[in-house]
DNA sequence: ACAACGATGTTGTTTAGTCAACACTTTCGT
DNA sequence: ACGAAAGTGTTGACTAAACAACATCGTTGT
């Protein structure tokens, strides 16, 4: 039933990876997605089944929660520690999700496409805490406001995300890092109420 | 407390290997055992340090412990699955005694001497534990006893164990397979009123 | 010498995980 | 097409782990 765990419960987070990391094995042994059954995760992380069922509501939330995990480390992989709002560091985040995309499409194929709403989910949703994080940062600097800086996140998130998804759906005749490079000009403008970018 | 855990629950299962897992790698990195707290190794292995005291009655328990985990490990790694008692699995059995002695003889050097009781308790316990199990396999076909099992197979865990720890503890003049050939004669010898071996 | 500190065990309470059992749906072989 | 087998989601009772708080016992340093 998914009824709120603590997640700073130790356990918690344990439990977690563990099915996150059964459900990473399982996928290469697979394949496909669909043959995955709880009990099998559930069992390779060596977790009771009614345990997923506490984590998850059912196996396309941990899908979910799946993607978010594997971008948010690709991420923490690419990005410095700690990061900050730079013309830099907004340009690895363009084209991590250019990347990211470009993966995704490459392992779940033509079949599995019934999954790309919960990929845009995941994807989007971790754009829009990471630049939300940013803006937080400089938001005292400046004079911006609370909603100010929800909306500049939410808007610049769906930016980034948008064109990215076209682009690997379509026959990519530009490069990502052409792709980027345009995406970069654009967002900064859009930011330049907030931060002026050097 | 240590108040008995029941082995066969699988949570229990996980936080034992974590546990021994987390002590590994300290012992690794900071070389030498009393450096280590069991604070360190609870925090390694991500459990509670309640949930330690919970497992082992104290550090020193818990060497034991990861002591005949390892050399059961090694045991099951030299045998064929599953084992039988044969001329050539007492050969491979007695010989990882003595590498495994070695091996115990140079991390474990000169000052930690205060620790070979627990180590000489671990051999010796899963030397006998190892031996119950192959005599009782066998005990059905010819007529011998409960008691007889049990008596032999300590009087043989000692006659391995014994000498292997005077020999490491020497000089080695004689080498590891010189020794262990020497000592198969005997033992086979000694297991003759419960089985002949080939 | 003794105060401050850090590690050790222990305890009571709360929460997460296990387990067996349940009704239900889906898949599949013959 | 139908019965068996396998997977799903849920529940309530039981057990392990987390946590905070405590008294105790060395170490260290000044």
């Amino acid at each position: 039933m998914a009824t709120s765990l603590n997640l700073s419960d130790p356990r918690v987070k344990r439990t977690r990876q563990l099915l996150l990391q059964a459900f990473t094995a399982l996928l290469e042994e697979k394949q496909n997605f669909h043959s995955i059954s709880v009990q099998d995760i559930a069992e390779r992380a060596t977790v009771n089944r009614a345990t997923f069922y506490a984590h998850f509501e059912d196996k396309y939330a941990m899908l979910e929660s799946w993607m978010r995990d594997k971008f948010h480390r690709k991420l923490e992989l690419q990005l410095p520690t700690p990061s900050a709002l730079q013309t830099s560091t907004l340009r690895v985040l363009i084209l991590t999700v250019f990347d990211f995309f470009a993966r995704f499409r490459q392992n779940f194929k033509p079949a599995d496409r019934q999954f790309e709403p919960l990929f845009e989910i995941a994807v989007q949703q971790e754009l829009y805490d990471i630049l939300l994080t940013w803006l937080k940062q400089v938001s005292g600097k400046v004079g911006a406001g609370q909603e100010t800086v929800e909306t500049t996140s939410q808007v610049i998130s769906w930016a980034i995300f948008g064109p990215a998804a076209q682009w690997s759906r379509g026959e990519q005749t530009v490069s990502a890092e052409e792709m980027v490079q345009r995406i970069l000009i654009v967002v900064t403008a859009s930011l330049s109420p907030v931060i002026t970018l050097t």
